[in-house]
DNA sequence: CACAAGGTACGATGCAAGTCGTACCCAGGA
DNA sequence: TCCTGGGTACGACTTGCATCGTACCTTGTG
């Protein structure tokens, strides 16, 4: 399995695609937790821990890598997992900043 | 049938829902013409011409509503729809912004 | 009044999405 | 070398969504 896989280039992402995937609670938490960390942070599927199986996982994440909002890659093991900051801000300007907004509102 | 019903407060809308509604792309259609248009333009829903059947511009339309993205009152015969541009300013900043760019992109 | 126009309500259908269990793979460490 | 941990692949199930036809309601108009 290649490393780069799945990813669409930053004019080829759909807005469609980008919104169908942050609609689902689970796949916007990731983001949100990438968009909140520092740039550049990689980490696992699992730790983030979300409250379904692994399979699941995996197709959550499958499905935001599709949407062009993460990069996998593999390492060692593990397969890392990064946000596309640049790429989503360039694409979609203040989409970012509006999700972490929205986080913002709902932990006082 | 009352005017005011199905209407979030502005506090209410979920980003969740919001984004689910705009994934589709009749739906981000309509938002994106009432947002280039002027401020306050109330149009009825078949002025958007949509391909589908009546039964499916309904739908479509009670999902904007139930969203909190448009306004739905009656007007003699017909139901005029509107843009709830501010709340939806003071609420999710920068979203319609997002859209208008996303869709001057696709308009050359 | 009768009729057309704009929408809604209801039920049905087909398809996509979220979820899971199981089996499997691959890299690292004991 | 075997085993464990992190992920994937595949198939199955269930739910939700987009779509439609039909019937119905309401308002305005000839």
């Amino acid at each position: 399995m290649p490393d780069e896989e799945g990813h669409p280039e930053p004019g080829e992402m759909e807005l469609g695609k980008v919104l169908a995937a942050l609609a689902d609670p689970l796949r916007r938490r990731v983001v949100t937790e990438l968009a909140a960390g520092p740039e550049g942070e990689a980490r696992t599927c699992s730790s983030f821990a979300l409250p379904v199986a692994k399979a699941t996982v995996t197709h959550h994440f499958r499905t935001l890598r599709e949407a062009g909002l993460i990069r996998q890659v593999n390492r060692g093991n593990s397969r890392m997992a990064t946000l596309r900051r640049s790429e989503i801000e360039q694409r979609f300007p203040g989409l970012l900043a509006l999700l972490l907004a929205e986080d913002a509102r709902h932990r006082p």
